[in-house]
DNA sequence: GAAAAACCTTTCGATGTCGAAATGTTCGAT
DNA sequence: ATCGAACATTTCGACATCGAAAGGTTTTTC
């Protein structure tokens, strides 16, 4: 049985056979992937009534706890790897569905909270449980030995590019 | 040394213990390394004067080889995983840029056929070159054998997802 | 052989993102 | 104290994508 990518990678080899096309063995797949699975956490997101960058912000504002589920601007775009702009669109969105609040930082006037409403809270506890069932799922075609050398080498992979993101500064800067 | 899902995952083991979250170890991962590895190529691209989707399109048609690097719109967005109505707006720009041609199928005329240009052509087989060369240099934090590892369980769960697609239909149907 | 169904591409309106510029705030040096 | 640099967020315009509907073309059915 072959895959997509396998077809891709012998048209290569016979259109430019003094090619060594074997890296898109890799990032093909990873590309093909990516659509594949994002479609799957996204359909069943739709289904809990979120779209996947509400149910992004709202778990990373979960996650990071802090005193009140509750993160500056700056933070959830480094969290969520999306630029400024975007952010602002998002939380906007999130204000009027009453799933977030934002109000100025009392210590920094320059400074924005974000933090989860009660309603928000409810709902991200409520969806993300369903929501790894559903991963766990979109994962059943590899066995457990298979599903963690994946993460050794998703995690290898991610450091040799600097992934490394402890709490300071890192990655490209976005304004 | 830990990358930044690392971080995350301990956030929620910490806020819900009682999760089982090992899933996004894998697709948490994932979505960060196709950013990564997207800006890495889109970047090296950029330098070559293509966008990242200008880029998939030209190669697309160039690996198809067929008679003269030529195929339906249908096939293109099969091949791409776009919508057709992309894929309109794709070869509308590449066409002003003289690096593809349209022309209705004679012997079919709700068909249309896309196919490089001279220009296409040189530009593809150019640009090719180095676009592989770099997507080694972003996959060299791997050796030989994890790389390999790796194609493994992209294949395998690709295909455990239904990815099979030789020639007929597969996947989503798109409008 | 005419009407209906199937097919393929394009058009249209909406959406989410980006990067650059604008706005507002704080910190530091003099 | 004030000016300017540094910082944080929002606004703005451009852009690529999507899904649904429209516009043509071919095939099927009666």
């Amino acid at each position: 049985m072959n895959d997509a990518v396998d077809l891709y990678l012998a048209q290569w080899n016979r259109e430019r056979p003094d090619l060594d096309v074997s890296p898109m063995a890799i990032i093909g797949r990873m590309n093909r992937l990516q659509q594949i699975l994002g479609r799957g956490v996204g359909d069943h997101l739709a289904g809990h009534g979120l779209e996947r960058w509400e149910f992004d912000v709202l778990a990373t504002l979960r996650r990071s706890g802090a005193p009140d589920h509750r993160l500056g601007a700056k933070d959830l775009v480094r969290m969520t790897m999306v630029g400024s702009s975007a952010m602002t669109n998002r939380v906007d969105r999130l204000a009027e569905r009453g799933l977030v609040h934002r109000e100025v930082d009392p210590a920094n006037r320059r400074r924005v909270l974000i933090g989860l409403t009660d309603e928000g809270l409810a709902m991200v506890d409520r969806v993300v449980e369903d929501h790894v069932a559903n991963e766990s799922r979109l994962l059943e075609g590899l066995d457990p030995g298979e599903r963690e050398q994946f993460v050794h080498l998703l995690r290898k992979l991610l450091l040799s590019l600097g992934d490394s993101a402890p709490e300071g500064e890192q990655g490209r800067i976005r304004t």
